[in-house]
DNA sequence: GAAATCAGCGTTGTATACAAAGAGTGCTGA
DNA sequence: TCAGCACTCTTTGTATACAACGCTGATTTC
């Protein structure tokens, strides 16, 4: 119990309202979760989590309950859950299920046309991540602002849709940190390449966008699947080079030549 | 708490293990939800099923938390969860992102291969259903022998693409009722074109089997994607004949002449 | 008469005590 | 020495008491 003052003050901080004790323990265990603290495979024991967050059991068992959901744990037969491991297949198939959900996001947004309002602010994240790609070097901060962007544009994009049910089911699939649209970007982001893979990226941006303004469902899906695969091959090559340890949530990712840990 | 060992009874009645008190909510506080007992959009009061069910708050809280996942509920702002109501447009949403994604595991499924032995199954699958559908007339024991063969060739479907992401994803679409791949036939058991309907279905089951079978990605999701039109052609001609109230969870759909329920 | 505030109540959120189930360990008997 | 059983300890599941919050309604003041 020595550190639950520590905690407290950590999580509600600064700015962020922490509501409830049950938000606080989920955001706190999902942040536990993706940086490794947990150990990926064990079982997680509910008192520990009590000792570590200063907070009863009830809110813990609804946030493990949560993380469950969401995929990051896994409920184990007789009780308990226990942190999941993903091979890269299972990222590979999250990051396709991703792609498919926003290209049927798209569609339908071509289809049914989408508000004026939300493809304006669209377009103006196109224009903002343009500014970023537009300097010469690509540091910290500016790799900072083209993820926010990017996630804005997708967040954008199923909100096009129109569709509750759809704009659901994409928040659910983005939850998987691996999965989420900017999930791989910032791996590279001292690769040469890096900064060409984005201009590649921002091409499909515009030419979804475009898609959709002109009603053209099918090219706006074929887009945005085609999209995902750039994270698909970022994938690779940052499971192939390794460079998964600094991202949150990549050491659930089990490497392949990895014998223990299974 | 007069009557909680009646339904203590009624849950645990027969045959199913029923584990935990968490479970026994689970599962009659959605049947609840979809036999129409909770008046939709209205607030469900913790302290009522507890009275109604016999189990401690607990189970109940995290049954209402599993429901809100499942999308059955909707959480409302200072705390506590309603009945969700959905518009017909909700529930087409919801049967084309299962198309969708079921299209995304027949494509899987092709390109993959699927293993021998289900491909074997799911074709088993559909020989029931011919038994089904060359009987003469299809009465009530047949149209439920249709519905468990169906749900089991979906299953297999998604089992094929040899992607748990891609099946636990499936599962939660196909956890709305109406979104299930049988959520409409049994409406119109009485139809004369309920048959044709099953017939067209089956077609395009054996299709996508044989283009699965025969590694041709594409048209497998083309077929599925179109299966699932099946169903919205069935839900628009259900909610406009308003045959709707005779299925479980039919009453969450809001009929657009309904002014009330809002 | 209207609006605002305060009090009471009902509801949800949290902590904790208790029950039950599993796993591990040590003892006993063959 | 090994197998089996029982016991204990750990851990999760459940119930319940308590706290905090919002809402409603009534009363008071302007």
């Amino acid at each position: 119990m020595k550190s639950s003052k520590v905690l407290e003050m950590q999580v509600s901080g600064v700015g962020v309202p922490a509501g409830s004790q049950a938000v606080k323990a989920l955001l706190r265990l999902r942040e536990m979760v993706l940086a490794g603290e947990l150990p990926a495979g064990a079982r997680i024991a509910e008192l520990n989590i009590v000792e570590r967050l200063g907070v009863s059991r009830t809110p813990i068992r609804e946030a493990l309950m949560r993380l469950e959901q969401e995929g990051l744990l896994e409920a184990l037969p007789h009780g308990g859950y226990a942190v999941r491991m993903f091979s890269e297949r299972d990222v590979n198939d999250a990051i396709e299920l991703r792609g498919t959900i926003e290209g049927l996001a798209a569609r339908l947004a071509a289809e049914r046309g989408a508000a004026p309002g939300v493809l304006a602010e669209a377009s103006d994240c196109l224009a903002g991540i343009d500014d970023v790609l537009a300097r010469p070097a690509l540091d910290d901060e500016a790799f900072h602002r083209y993820v926010a962007l990017n996630e804005r544009f997708h967040e954008l994009l199923c909100e096009m849709a129109g569709s509750p049910t759809i704009r659901r089911e994409i928040e659910r699939v983005v939850r998987l940190p691996f999965a989420s649209p900017s999930g791989f970007v910032v791996v590279q982001t001292n690769s040469p390449r890096a900064r060409d893979m984005l201009i590649v990226a921002q091409d499909q941006h515009r030419q979804v966008l475009d898609a959709i303004a002109a009603g053209e469902g099918a090219r706006a899906e074929a887009i945005m699947r085609e999209h995902s695969r750039l994270a698909q091959r970022n994938l690779r090559e940052a499971v192939q080079s390794r460079t998964l340890e600094r991202m949150p949530g990549m050491r659930l990712i089990r490497h392949p030549d990895d014998r223990s840990r299974g």
